[in-house]
DNA sequence: CGGATTTCAGATACACTGACATGC
DNA sequence: CGCATGTCAGTGGATCTGAAATCC
């Protein structure tokens, strides 16, 4: 059989229940994931060297490590993305005249260009995660998340 | 040097930014997730192994399949995740007597304890994670992110 | 020496695709 | 046959821990 009656699994909300917040928020951001990952595959991006390169596209002159903090990931996992963004020559390093060690990333303009190229399709899923939603709860849910962020913020024992 | 000044990145928001929700939801996620994970880890569970069991706490008798479709993932990967389930004795199985092919699943007393052992502390980080926010705004949140689950919903092809 | 940055190597959780058998 | 279910195998992206070298 299997009518869609059945495989709906329509929410039943039995009780109180308290992890709904954070479930709810795995189940968004997987459903984004699975949209923005097929959408990038197509200019060869991954999300995690998507996401690196708008972060470094509003504040160049980033370290690896500076940005691994902002993306709340360790300074091994950031280091090998971008490395990865270099090969590809979508970022450049410049060596911080005042630290030996640091090295300063930017984004290159190839890199500027393959962001503009899946800008609209980025935006398109945004525009459709919000679509049923009204401008002010749009403004709402940003809101809410920056004070989540703000909360759990820096929770990574280095 | 490295002050926190220096690395504190603060916010500069220069431009009107389309993929700020995108990248806001996916750091909250990033973040609960590290924290749920050291908390889960404590009593063996993983994150995936959590979430289905809280799914089948509140409905029970569901087969991998529909869980799969209720997680936004596809059958193989939930069949994994039961699989370790039923092995470590947190679920168990019924032949669906009507479909020969399907496979019923509910959570037995020890899963029902697992999940006993892990609420306070998973209770912990969602209130952690709210903290800073009215009830009000807590509630906008979840409606929101339950509106966007269902503009972006059913997105996996089969 | 302590702390920060970078990078290498290995491990793990978690999703995917493809394939196959089975049952309605 | 078509469709759904369950499972096996392999792959890949993204994170982790541990360790090392370099620099302030």
């Amino acid at each position: 059989m299997s009518t869609s009656l059945e495989d709906a699994v329509p929410p039943r909300s039995a009780r109180g229940d308290g992890a709904t917040l954070l479930y709810l928020i795995k189940q968004v951001e997987l459903a984004v994931r699975v949209r923005l990952d097929a959408v990038l595959r197509e200019d060869g991006l991954t999300v995690a060297q998507y996401t690196a390169l708008t972060v470094l596209e509003r504040r160049p002159r980033l370290t690896s490590a500076q940005l691994a903090k902002n993306s709340f990931v360790r300074a091994q996992t950031m280091s090998a993305v971008t490395a990865e963004l270099e090969e590809r020559g979508l970022v450049f390093r410049e060596q911080d005249p005042t630290h030996q060690r640091r090295q300063l990333l930017s984004v290159t303009p190839e890199g500027l260009a393959a962001l503009e190229r899946v800008l609209p399709d980025v935006r398109r899923i945004e525009e459709q995660m919000v679509s049923g939603m009204s401008g002010a709860q749009v403004v709402g849910l940003r809101e809410a998340l920056q004070a989540c962020r703000s909360a759990l913020g820096g929770g990574l024992p280095h």
